[in-house]
DNA sequence: GTCAGTATACTTGTATACAAGACATCTATC
DNA sequence: GATAGATGTCTTGTATACAAGTATACTGAC
């Protein structure tokens, strides 16, 4: 089992950090629904002071795998369906957000989404799981930030970590799984990808819905 | 001008109590765009510490009208755009909500929304803008919630202050325009309330959409 | 006048301290 | 034995203290 990529840490104050290390506990399970955290014991766990985690506690309570209460903050996590869930609101947001980009010239970010995707070859020749997770994450970001729609994107930033955390862990499954189902999502992408350049609107629709439909599909096969 | 209504502050922490002092500055204009915010100013004006002041920024810059920097946070504020664009998402939110109520019975649902509604109508009568506005909140907030959608719950509840904030500033407008606006908003209320009682996604939907393209209009004109 | 360098004041991020309140346990009384 | 109450330990919310970094403004040399 990864730990939280430092990479993704640099620069970040500690209370990001300590949010985003809790935050992959908690959707792995690692720690457990039902149970109580406590500022001043996380704190000393981190051998930090409260400040930061203070931070960082309602940072995830704003996410939802938390739940502030007047003593100790309860686990709540990110069930199955918690997961389904959240693609519906992806979903959402990216089907929206690609709607949008039917229209204007958005050559460059066709050119930098194909490099996402040859990054992701790269990362599956290399087995690297991190890279090819970022690069994933990474694609999916850069299209709902060209739609230029300030509240979508507030939307989003306020699940990106969320999405990128799920992303890493149904990577590491993924890579488990073998090449050829890397393949299979690589190709996803490169699929929306031909869809937005077909700038026909109806065309998008349909590649966005089958994208998120066979993610499901692949959630639940992963759940048996 | 209408102060934060210290009703809705009752038993909120004091860096809640902030953020929405500050939030009806910023919507408002009374804080300008471009202005630059410092902690230990705000602290000393609020005569507070700087860790409440601290946690409302964090607040503020999540909902997008601040933003976080080195050296001070630059106030962004809600232009006409940016409350065009959550209306965007409030349509997105609230169509994804309605169209799952169109499923199962929702009668207590249903007599609570009536209830707003007869709520509203006194709220006329007595020229309450503050419970006006608490209700038409109240109205859409209850829809969401019993929609029982985890993710696009927190979807509202990363917006529910922003509109709260909306809600109060707009319904100090139209009261100022006279009770027949205001018996047409009510009435707006009462066609979704009808949408959901049909049962029908199709009417539902038309109904949602509806109201929302009404509500972008009437911003338009009170641009004018 | 211009530019390099330094000093200073202000910024945030983190640590620590304090106060008020909640929960559990233990005790004393009935 | 059961129950009311006191007590002690835990919790969070807020205040304060400290450290590291940054922008600005000033000073001095050229």
């Amino acid at each position: 089992m990864i730990r939280y990529p430092s990479a993704w840490l640099q620069g970040v104050s500690l209370g990001e950090s300590i949010a985003c290390e809790l935050r992959l506990q908690l959707i792995r399970g690692t720690i457990q629904p039902g149970e109580i955290l406590s500022e001043n014991r996380i704190a000393t766990d981190f051998g930090t002071s409260r400040s930061p985690v203070r931070e960082a506690m309602k940072t995830l309570a704003n996410e939802g795998v938390i739940r502030l209460e007047r003593m100790g903050a309860v686990v709540l996590g990110l069930s199955l369906e918690d997961v389904e869930e959240l693609y519906d609101v992806r979903f959402l947001i990216e089907s929206f957000a690609q709607q949008r980009l039917a229209e204007g010239h958005h050559d460059s970010l066709f050119a930098r989404l194909q490099q996402m995707i040859d990054k992701m070859e790269l990362a599956v020749k290399h087995q690297d799981i991190v890279d090819f997770s970022y690069q994933d994450f990474c694609f999916h970001e850069a299209m709902i930030k060209q739609a230029g729609h300030t509240r979508i994107w507030h939307l989003w930033k306020s699940i990106h970590n969320l999405v990128l955390t799920v992303m890493l862990i149904t990577t590491e499954e993924v890579f488990s799984e073998g090449e050829p189902k890397l393949i299979a999502v690589i190709d996803k992408h490169r699929k929306i990808l031909q869809g937005l350049q077909s700038k026909d609107a109806k065309v998008i629709q349909g590649v966005v819905e089958e994208y998120f439909a066979d993610s499901r599909n692949t959630l639940h096969k992963s759940l048996l």
